[in-house]
RNA sequence: GGGGUCGUGGUGCAGCUUGGUUAGCACACCGGCCUGUCAAGCCGGAGGUCGCGGGUUCGAGUCCCGUCGGCCCCGCCA
């Protein structure tokens, strides 16, 4: 990839670049343009490393070929930006670089002009930069230069134009949808925008183009897709930031297995182009409720095993009161099993106690399985009956570490989810060269929202419930399952979608149940309300999380690196001192004026 | 909104627990030597008052409070 041919550029002002020159370039005069990387002055023989975005390229200074330029190399620095004219030459015997893509050969300097001068660089341009995160997004352009951020960026580039490749051969139309929107009730927070001509009104960004989309599908454009930036004004995250890119799709008369089969083939294609590697599908389907109770979330690493077991069958009536009245009340007691974490120190157990805790549970109690029986502060108030019991559910063997956690089913499953994914990353139990992607299927409509005390919509309000649930509509909300899907991968939710309400009646029961009237819905929504009596299709779509799927493709553990500018934790854009005060005048022409910041 | 952690020459770190000599090391940088390096080597040199503000103290990089910023996590993210 980074061995690119000059010929397909076609630049006057050199004949080839730094990265394609090989053993059978040997005699020719080539002229290059770059950087430099590296010099080493050994006296009389100066070698110096020309660096572009496709390679590298030793070139010899040697003052017997040519006194003058030899001269003129004393003064290189490093990053100077150089055009450098030499003769090929294969590298004398033994002096072959393997760990060189051009290490068979070297320049032999016979001209070199300095095409710009560089002050010295905050950080050195390596790959293996020791600099903080904050001076290279300070710096962003020199961090853009090591060849390893250019070579997520140029992944990108691949991965992006695989992404259209793929989706027109399968039929899909590209449409671009506006980032000036109206403002809508539901999910994340919005960056508004205001507006001048129409002052005390906002637009805001698009959360995505969910409406859009779904109107292009009552248009009749059957299958639309858009690489679009969304925005969300919420706290960031190592994989969130506020604004992130979707592959959005969207698809006419379709139900699920269409949507899995279209998202599958764009998987396998990305892929097996963009890193060689091939994926297995179709990709296993697990619900909901089987990822919460064996993983304990819904976006499952599955590369590693230490699943969440349910005990509480065997602790009822235990003496441990703990356990029996956190079962009688409702609640669970559910453990996961460490194979061979029996040799826990007491810092490193209470180091997990304190984990669960810090996510406002209770804490954890734990077993270290023994032979005969339980090294264990609660192994007196159990019966032998109920250890063989948890033993058996848990496939505990001598040696291993049981960790049980009780309390209300959800949070408790939670929380042993958080300590297995903790444990998996301590133990180093997860293989980097896998790639593991499944389906998590059948999640509920809605969730119910304690702060506003109303159901609100899990995934968002235009998922179509499942037909067979609709009875439940009245009589028990929470328990309708939606037409809604994600895709995960490795741990990460790298794609999620649905099938939408393309029945008005459904919607506005939809509607009505998240707390939202006839008049707000259709002062709100009524464009997509009034486009659902005009003939809408059955559709739906899935949106990927291109910068996390990037990342992983990448190997990275940060978005930040196959972002070109990323922001902080903070949303800060550290570059370009992004937000910034505006002047009287702007805030005048929008109307707004600033209230004392707190 | 909350919790954790970090902030010391250009860069990365040590020093902070037990306040007190010229704040130490490595890399980078500058000068010199060196014809086969590719983490080049050897010799020499310059460069910091410890994120910012306040406090305690005879005395603060070191203790306390606040604040700003980076990173990680919880809440949040349909």
């Amino acid at each position: 990839m980074r061995a690119f041919k000059l010929e397909k550029i076609a630049i006057k002002a050199r004949t080839h670049t730094c990265g394609e020159l090989r053993a059978e370039h040997d005699g020719l005069t080539v002229t290059l343009t770059g950087w430099v990387d590296s010099r080493r002055d050994h006296g009389s023989l100066i070698f110096v490393v020309l660096r572009d975005v496709y390679g590298i390229s030793q070139v010899v200074f040697d003052p017997s070929e040519d006194k003058q330029v030899y001269e003129s190399a004393r003064e290189l620095k490093n990053e100077y930006v150089i055009k450098l004219t030499g003769k090929v030459r294969r590298r004398p015997e033994g002096m072959v670089n393997p760990n060189m893509a051009t290490g068979e050969i070297e320049v032999v300097a016979q001209d070199v002009k300095i095409l710009n001068r560089a002050d010295v660089p905050p950080f050195p341009i390596v790959d293996d930069v020791d600099a903080s995160e904050e001076l290279r997004f300070r710096y962003r352009y020199l961090d853009l230069r090591r060849p390893e951020l250019q070579k997520n960026i140029v992944l990108r580039h691949r991965a992006a134009q695989t992404v259209r490749r793929y989706l027109d051969g399968q039929g899909f139309f590209e449409i671009e949808t506006p980032f000036l929107m109206r403002s809508t009730p539901e999910g994340a927070r919005d960056y508004l925008v205001p507006s001048r001509i129409h002052k005390g009104k906002f637009y805001a960004l698009p959360q995505s183009p969910q409406t859009y989309k779904q109107i292009l599908m009552i248009a009749g454009y059957d299958r639309y897709f858009q690489i679009v930036k969304c925005f969300r004004d919420e706290d960031l995250r190592a994989e969130r930031q506020p604004e992130f890119t979707q592959i959005d799709m969207e698809m006419s008369f379709v139900e699920e297995e269409d949507i899995f089969r279209i998202a599958e083939g764009l998987m396998r294609t990305l892929f097996d182009e963009v890193i060689g590697m091939s994926l297995q599908t179709p990709f296993p389907i697990i619900s909901f409720d089987e990822a919460m109770q064996r993983f304990g979330t819904d976006k499952p690493d599955v590369r590693f095993g230490m699943e969440i077991s349910d005990v509480s069958e065997f602790v009822r009536s235990s003496e441990f009161k703990v356990f029996s009245s956190t079962v009688a009340g409702g609640g669970i007691v559910a453990g996961i099993n460490l194979k061979g974490g029996a040799g826990y120190s007491r810092k490193q157990v209470d180091g997990l106690n304190q984990f669960v805790i810090d996510l406002g549970g209770k804490g954890v109690l734990t077993a270290k399985v023994k032979e005969d029986s339980w090294d264990s502060s609660i192994r007196k108030f159990l019966t032998d009956a109920m250890i063989s019991g948890i033993n058996e559910k848990l496939a505990a063997e001598a040696g291993d570490l049981l960790i049980l956690i009780a309390g209300e089913k959800m949070q408790t499953l939670t929380n042993l989810g958080k300590l297995r994914n903790k444990l998996a990353r301590d133990e180093n139990l997860i293989s980097k060269e896998e790639f593991k992607p499944l389906w998590v299927t059948e999640f509920p409509l809605l969730e119910f929202d304690e702060e506003e005390q109303r159901y609100v919509a899990m995934h968002h309000p235009f998922t179509s419930p499942r037909e067979e649930d609709l009875a439940l509509f009245d009589s028990s909300p929470g328990k309708v399952k939606a037409r809604a899907y994600d895709l995960v991968l490795n741990g990460y939710e790298i794609a999620g979608g649905s099938i939408r309400n393309h029945r008005l009646d459904i919607q506005m029961k939809v509607f009505n149940l998240l707390k939202i009237d006839d008049k707000e819905a259709r002062e709100k929504f009524g464009f997509l309300l009034d486009g659902l009596r005009f003939g809408a299709p059955p559709h739906g779509g899935i949106a990927f999380g291109f910068d996390r799927l990037l990342m992983l493709l990448a190997g990275e553990n940060s978005i930040r690196n196959v972002i070109a500018f990323p922001k902080t934790t903070s949303a800060l854009s550290l570059m370009d001192n992004a937000p910034a005060e505006v002047s009287e005048k702007q805030l005048k022409e929008l109307g707004l004026k600033i209230i004392a910041s707190l």
